[in-house]
This record gives C-alpha cells, sequence and structure tokens, in this order.
RNA sequence: GCGGGCGUGAUGAAAUUGGUAGACAUACCGGACUUAAAAUCCGGAGGCCUAUGCCGUGCGGGUUCGAGUCCCGCCGCCCGCACCA
C-alpha cells in the first residue's frame, strides 16, 4: 500500500476486514458492563441525508469509545419500514412498497456502512418482515385483551389528503403531519389506546431517565396532570346527572351556566323531543368535524341554549345547559361550570350569550369589587352561602369536602393526555388482527394465526382509499369465535406502533418464541443510551413509554422505561437554513465522502458543534478536518521508523529531562480532558482537545528526532498510540491503519485498548446516563 | 400568558468549576517558497489610544482580595405548549 493519504482505499479496506472479522457482533461476556445504544430507526429512503450522518456518527463514537472501555455493546439498526412515509413514496415513484423497499433498503444499509457504523450486520432487521410484525400484531391483542386497547366511534382527527385518520399529536396547529394539509374530524370506528391509565405512570416515569430538560418539561406538560374536583349536577326532569369537573370550586356560587362540548355524549338524548332538535344536532356536527385549534380562535362564539336545566348542588338554583363550542371534550368531563366573573372563556362566552355574572370571589380592594373585569386571583368569598368570608384558599378545600359529604363530588384529576388513535385506513402497515363478525363483532384473531399477513400481491393501489378494503383474498375470512363468515379488519397500525418496541427486538431480532429475547433483554434493556432528532425524542419517545407502561403493568417485560439516557442531535443548516430541495442547498453526503474521505466527514461532523445545537455546514470546517487527518497521517507514518529503532540501555540517560515531564504531564492531562469529553458526549471539545494534543505530540516528536534516548522513545511511542486510540471512536479507519503500521496485531476495534493503555472512565460500571443524572443533582 | 433553553471576538467556541478571558479552529491580514496561483510553512490580530495605560463575557446592582462563573433585578433571542375548565 502506498504511503499517500488515500482515505476511499484505507476506509472500504477497514470496513470490509472489521465485516469478515466479526468484530462488531453483540458479545454477553460475563464480568463486563453493559452499554446498548439505540438509534431512532431511519426511515428507509434509499440515500443518508446530513441528519444522518449527524446522528449516527454521534451513536457510533460513542459506541466505540465503550468498546475500548471493554463495554460489551449492542449497537445495532432496525428500519422504519412499514407506514404512510413509504406507501406514499413508493406510489410515488409507481412502485409497491414492498418493490421499492428492497432496493432501498440494501442502498441504505451500504451507505450506513460506508459510514463506517459498528453496527451488528447480524441484528439489522425491518419492520416490514413478518417475523417482525407478527410480533407487533402479538403486542396489540395482549393489549386489546387487557382493555388497554379499545375501539371507539368518538370523534376523532382525519386528513382528507391522506385518506387517514391521525393522532392527536399528528396534527400539527390544525394540519396533517406527513402532508401539511389543513385536517378535519370524523366519527368513525377507530383504535385507540388507554393512555389517560398509564398517565401516573408516565408522569413518575420521567423522574426515573436522563432526558433534556427541555424534552421533560415537554412531556410532563403533554401528559398534563390537573388534580381537581368531579361535580354531579341533576338534571332537571331527568334522574340523570351532568359531571363536570373543576379545579376551582371555591368559585362554584358563581356558576351560572353549564358548558357541554359539542361532542359530549349525553347531548344526543338531552336534545332529543326539543323543538329544534335537528337544528341543534345539525350545529354540534359543524362544530365536531372542525379541527379543535379552529374552534379555540374563538372562544366567546356564540353557543347553544338547550332549554334544560340542572340543579345547583349546594344553592338548588336552576342552571341552564347550554352548548359551549370553547369546551373541549377530551379534557375533563366534557363539561364546565360556568363561573364567567372568575374565567375568562366562560366570561366571554356569557357576555355573547348574555348570562348572568355573579362575583363571588372579592379580592378585598374597593375599586376592583363590583366591575366587570374577570377576577382569577385570590380573595374572600362573597354572596356564597354559609362559606361567605372564607379565603378563597380555604374555601376551595371547605366546599370540596361538603360536596363530598353529600355524595355530590369526589376528588380526582385529568390528563390533558388524549388517548392514541392508532388505527390508519392505509396499506402499507401491520394489519390489525380483528375479525368483525356479524354475530360476535370485532373477535381477536388466536395467536396461533398471527402474523396477519399484509397481501404483497394484487393490491390496487390506483383507486382512493385503502387498498385492503378492496382486496378480497386479504378481507374474507371466517369467524374464529363461530366460524361463519367474516370480514378482516382493514385499518392497519400507526407508524409508531410499529417502532414502539424495536428496541426489544434489537437485542435479538431472530428470536421465534416471543416478541423478544427474554435473556437478550433482560441482559440488555433499558437502553443506556438514545440518539434521535427533537422530534424523536419528543414524540416517538412519547408512544415508546406508553406501549411500555402497558406491557409492563400486564407483566410482559422486565422493565417499565425504555432508555436510561436521551440525547437529542440539533439540525445540520446550509448558509443559515435547513437544507431542503426546495431551497436547493442539499448536501448530499455521499459527495462529501467522495471528496473528503468518510474520517474527515465524520471528523467535521462531531467538530462543527456540540451535538444539541444546530451546525452550519461549511466546505471550509471540512477541509480542515482532512487537513488536521492527513497533518496525522504523515505525521504517524514518519514516526513509524523513529520508534521501531532500538537504542542500547545508556546507562547515562537521563531519568527524565524538563521537556520530556512536561510532555508527559501535557499528554496525561490531555487525556484526562478527552475522555471527560467522551463521557459528556462533548465531541467537539473532544476533536478540540485532541488537535491541540497533536500539535504538543509533533513538536516534542521533532525534539525526540534530535536527540533520541530509549525513554524519550518509549514515551513518545506512548503518546502516539494513545493518541491514535483517542481519535479511534470518531475517525476509525484512519487510526486503525496507523495503529496496524505501528506493528500492533490487534485491531482497535477488537479490543479494550482505552483501559488498557490509558485508563478506565471514571464512573466505572456506570453508564454515561447515569453519570450526568448524577450531575443534575 | 405559562414553561424550557441561551446571551463571550467577524464565526464555531475554550476557560482546570471563583483565580492571567478569548485556548484550539475557521475566515481575515502580513511574510516565506513559487514565473504565477493553489497547497504548505512562519507571523499578526478583543476594543480605545502615540504610548505608559484604560475599557472589555447582553444591561444594572450585589457578595468577594478576586466574578464569564455565585445572588438580585432588567433587556434580548430561540424552542415548546396554549384562551386547560
Amino acid at each position: 500500500m502506498s504511503d499517500s493519504y488515500s482515505p476511499i482505499t484505507i476506509e472500504k479496506s477497514w470496513q470490509a476486514r472489521w465485516r469478515e472479522s466479526g468484530v462488531f457482533a453483540t458479545r454477553q461476556t460475563p464480568g463486563k458492563p453493559r452499554f446498548f445504544a439505540y438509534e431512532y430507526p431511519p426511515f428507509p429512503s434509499g440515500e443518508l441525508h446530513m441528519g444522518h450522518v449527524r446522528n449516527y456518527t454521534i451513536g457510533d463514537t460513542v459506541t466505540r469509545y465503550k468498546r475500548l472501555q471493554g463495554y460489551n455493546v449492542l449497537y445495532t439498526q432496525g428500519f422504519d419500514s412499514l407506514g404512510l412515509p413509504v406507501e406514499d413514496a413508493a406510489i410515488k415513484v409507481g412502485k409497491t412498497p414492498a418493490q421499492w423497499l428492497d432496493e432501498c433498503i440494501e442502498k441504505m444499509t451500504d451507505e450506513l456502512f460506508g459510514l463506517g457504523l459498528s453496527y451488528d450486520a447480524e441484528k439489522i432487521f425491518s419492520y416490514h418482515d413478518p417475523e417482525y410484525y407478527k410480533w407487533t400484531q402479538w403486542i396489540f391483542l395482549k393489549l386489546f385483551e387487557a382493555g388497554a386497547i379499545y375501539r371507539s366511534k368518538q370523534w376523532s382527527d382525519w386528513c382528507e389528503t391522506c385518506i387517514t385518520a391521525l393522532a392527536f399529536e399528528q396534527v400539527e396547529d390544525g394540519r396533517c403531519w406527513r402532508c401539511k394539509e389543513q385536517t378535519t374530524k370524523t366519527q368513525q370506528e377507530q383504535w385507540y389506546i388507554d393512555v389517560h391509565s398509564v398517565a401516573p405512570e408516565l408522569l413518575d416515569g420521567l423522574e426515573t431517565f436522563d432526558f433534556p430538560p427541555s424534552a421533560k418539561v415537554l412531556q410532563r406538560n403533554w401528559i398534563g396532570c390537573l388534580p381537581g374536583l368531579f361535580v354531579e349536577f341533576p338534571i332537571e326532569g331527568s334522574d340523570t346527572t351532568i359531571e363536570v369537573f373543576t379545579t376551582k370550586v371555591s368559585a362554584i356560587y358563581g356558576t351560572t351556566f353549564i358548558g357541554l362540548a359539542p361532542e359530549h355524549p349525553d347531548l344526543p338524548d338531552l336534545v332529543t323531543g326539543t323543538p329544534d332538535a335537528d337544528k341543534v344536532l345539525a350545529a354540534l356536527r359543524d362544530w365536531c368535524t372542525t379541527p379543535l385549534v379552529e374552534r379555540m380562535k374563538d372562544p366567546g362564539a356564540e353557543g347553544i341554549f338547550l332549554d334544560r336545566y340542572c340543579t345547583h348542588p349546594l344553592t338548588g338554583e336552576r342552571i341552564p345547559l347550554c352548548v359551549a363550542p370553547y369546551v373541549q371534550a377530551d379534557l375533563g368531563t366534557g363539561a364546565i361550570l360556568g363561573c364567567p366573573a372568575h374565567d375568562t372563556n366562560a366570561h366571554r362566552f356569557a357576555v355573547t350569550m348574555g348570562l348572568p355574572i355573579k362575583t363571588v370571589i372579592s379580592p378585598g380592594v374597593p375599586e376592583t369589587a363590583g366591575s366587570d373585569a374577570v377576577y382569577l386571583g385570590e380573595g374572600h368569598l362573597v354572596d356564597s352561602g354559609c362559606h361567605s368570608g372564607l379565603a378563597s384558599s380555604e374555601a376551595e378545600t371547605a366546599i370540596a369536602q361538603d360536596l363530598i359529604d353529600r355524595e355530590a363530588a369526589r376528588k380526582g384529576e385529568t390528563y390533558r393526555v388524549r388517548d392514541w388513535c392508532i388505527s390508519r385506513q392505509r396499506y402499507w402497515s401491520a394489519p390489525i388482527p380483528i375479525i368483525h363478525c356479524d354475530h360476535c363483532g370485532p373477535v381477536a384473531v388466536p395467536e396461533a394465526d398471527l402474523p396477519v399477513l399484509l397481501p404483497t400481491e394484487g393490491v390496487d393501489m390506483t383507486r382512493p382509499g385503502n387498498p385492503l378494503e378492496h382486496h378480497e383474498r386479504f378481507m374474507a375470512t371466517q369467524c374464529p369465535a363461530c366460524g361463519r363468515p367474516a370480514r378482516r379488519e382493514a385499518s392497519t397500525l400507526d407508524t409508531f406502533v410499529n417502532s414502539s418496541w424495536s428496541y426489544m427486538r434489537n437485542c435479538n431480532p431472530h428470536y421465534h418464541d416471543g416478541m423478544y429475547d427474554p435473556d437478550a433483554v433482560t441482559y440488555w434493556v433499558p437502553c443506556d443510551f438514545d440518539i434521535g432528532g427533537t422530534e424523536n425524542i419528543t414524540v416517538a419517545n412519547f408512544y415508546f413509554r406508553v406501549v411500555l407502561k402497558w406491557l409492563d403493568r400486564l407483566g410482559l417485560t422486565p422493565m417499565s422505561e425504555p432508555f436510561k439516557s436521551s440525547i437529542f442531535h440539533g439540525m445540520v443548516l446550509k448558509d443559515g437554513r435547513k437544507m431542503s430541495k426546495s431551497l436547493g442547498n442539499v448536501v448530499r453526503p455521499t459527495d462529501l465522502i467522495a471528496e473528503y474521505g468518510v474520517d474527515s466527514v465524520r471528523f467535521q461532523s462531531m467538530w462543527a458543534a456540540r451535538p444539541d445545537s444546530d451546525y452550519n455546514w461549511s466546505d471550509e470546517k471540512a477541509a480542515a478536518a482532512r487537513r488536521f487527518l492527513t497533518g496525522v497521517w504523515y505525521g504517524v507514518l514518519d514516526l513509524v521508523p523513529v520508534l521501531g529503532q532500538t537504542l542500547p540501555n545508556m546507562d547515562g540517560d537521563p531519568v527524565m529531562t524538563n521537556a520530556d515531564k512536561k510532555f508527559a504531564n501535557a499528554l496525561h492531562v490531555g487525556s484526562g480532558k478527552i475522555q471527560a469529553g467522551y463521557e459528556r458526549i462533548e465531541f467537539q471539545a473532544v476533536c478540540n482537545d485532541l488537535m491541540l494534543l497533536w500539535d504538543k505530540l509533533k513538536k516534542y516528536s521533532d525534539r525526540v528526532r534530535a536527540h533520541a534516548t530509549r525513554r524519550n522513545i518509549e514515551l513518545l511511542r506512548r503518546a502516539v498510540e494513545q493518541f491514535l486510540i483517542m481519535l479511534n471512536p470518531i475517525a476509525p479507519h484512519l487510526t486503525e491503519e496507523l495503529w496496524g503500521r505501528l506493528g500492533n496485531p490487534v485491531m482497535l476495534a477488537q479490543s479494550d485498548h482505552w483501559r488498557d493503555r490509558i485508563g478506565q472512565d471514571r464512573t466505572g460500571q456506570e453508564t454515561v446516563g447515569q453519570e450526568r443524572v448524577a450531575h443534575e443533582h
């Protein structure tokens, strides 16, 4: 091999050697700490983008560092090959998803390994493999049996363009997360995962793992626990009640109406028989189909008097029932206490509807008392029967107790989070394993009949709507309960259901006797480290947790949180803007690799910014990275003969000159800083410190060249080797090659050289995540 | 409105955790080598000033022998949630 630096030659050769030698095969050897790094799966578009390069280089760097530290590492990948994005991409090029995927996954796999990623190739799998989605369906059945999955005709978000239902979280500002078109709402049978019931665990669990503070807060707000009181209002002329939820019961004497969400399930009954029933129902329909964001734009919008009344549980007053469009069905009970004097929305609504406004909490300041303004603060109660005069904070507990004693109320909390709508009226995902029978209703597919295969032949994708519905061979079946002819459920699972348990499958994707290999999962999960973009870390992570909370409750998993530690990476920008085809500023990783070599691209990606901040792609910086690595290449090669010489052991050798001592110290301090940088996932600092150390190393090597002694050659050799070990996680190919040229027989990828030659990480058995938690407190 | 993050050169950013602010790098300027350019190497550089010096980590206070770092109060930017019962 020639001595000029040719990244492509070196990189291809080392990638092949790593693969052939199987150094990245997962090991569960006893007596070693473990490290499982999870990366959110790539959508198999067939071509990497800069975001992938950044994401996966971070993951790879971490795992290579951990291997060098003597950890058993699990690092592999699964392809997110089911779901709407794949189906749409295939339609665009006029292929079936299956045809399209074959090519793309192959190409994508090559590109991933081309980045030098140290994946365990044997463990790579795809979500559209029936061996995988069989178990996704199995999870569905388990949750269905337990009541965690239910079918409901409640109003759900709907995208006309994608022709499918959407989860609440997949609607962004009234628009579909995929096509960005305005969404609407429909009332069709859809499948839901009960998130409400596991909300307390989801909230508590947040405290147990290391998560970026912003993401933690986001999920906490998202779950949104509101403690309060459920109060029953008896309906006049009926033996039923309306239940409202309130967080401010101290204002209950100021109730002048009860506001019902247009979706409120009792409304049809309340309206039936009234003269305007048809008109009212039409109006309700109108509100129900409008996306929530639209409806909430004007909370003071006119509602409807129902001409029905309920009775105030404390005063016995007649309180009118109204439909208030600003009231949300999924929050609390979908019915609210209308206290216009002490609630902004109720006030606006009361003004529009001409309802009375009754002040019951007085701030005790004369000029504000009696004014028309809404008073939201504390004060003392007025006009509140036997509770008048109490401070509002005292009244909160006193009135609650009073109502509870009268059996008119119960304490509780409501969660802002919505149950997760998981059914999609689209073709390319795991079919929901349910059979609809005219006699038995929806019946679970027996476990033995799994997987319910997604047909890949005879699918007509040109017709609008769900192609599965028109696929007779798929649809026609028998009822597992009564044996009569029946129809399959044509909806498929939301893409996040597919990925929700992928990290368990990563441990052993070839396991046949269950959804996961229990030995492997007990050993590896929860994952020590998880890296993704912001959406992964917030949205996907949340869904993963929901599914796991249920599996844990059902005793199906040995853990209750998927990850010990998550971090997110920023975006890669070009000229300060997001890379996009429409702006024409897309930088293609394959071009960069051809120009600079993988190691330089990796180095530049890690060096450009700390992982969590955005950075601007810059050619100058890539060139600088290349220059640095080129310098290392020639620098180390030049030293090979120097380090290889054997000098006689001369008694006259000074023990250690000042220069030796100074350099030895610089090496020690530098290594410590570099190690700390790796531990804290601050790779930018690692790169800077590596460059600094290299500079010192080069200067010292000139000194050694001028006056070589056994001792300083020994020190220099140690320094060069340490330097290569420390640079290895970021620039693995170059360092392997140089390491070999120095005569080291055992590959860098093959052994725990770091622990051997430099020292153990300060945290010992602890993981990165735990260390970060420890720093926080 | 609520919550979270962040403010240091032209730029990405360092600062041994309270001890010489701006390491290292990019861009920039100058020099060397070249017929020339590129590459490479060497040197310069926070601001003000002729200079001794003075001022400098968003702004204003405070604690301290000493503050980018700790405390209080403002200002500005980014992100998330939202008329939440």
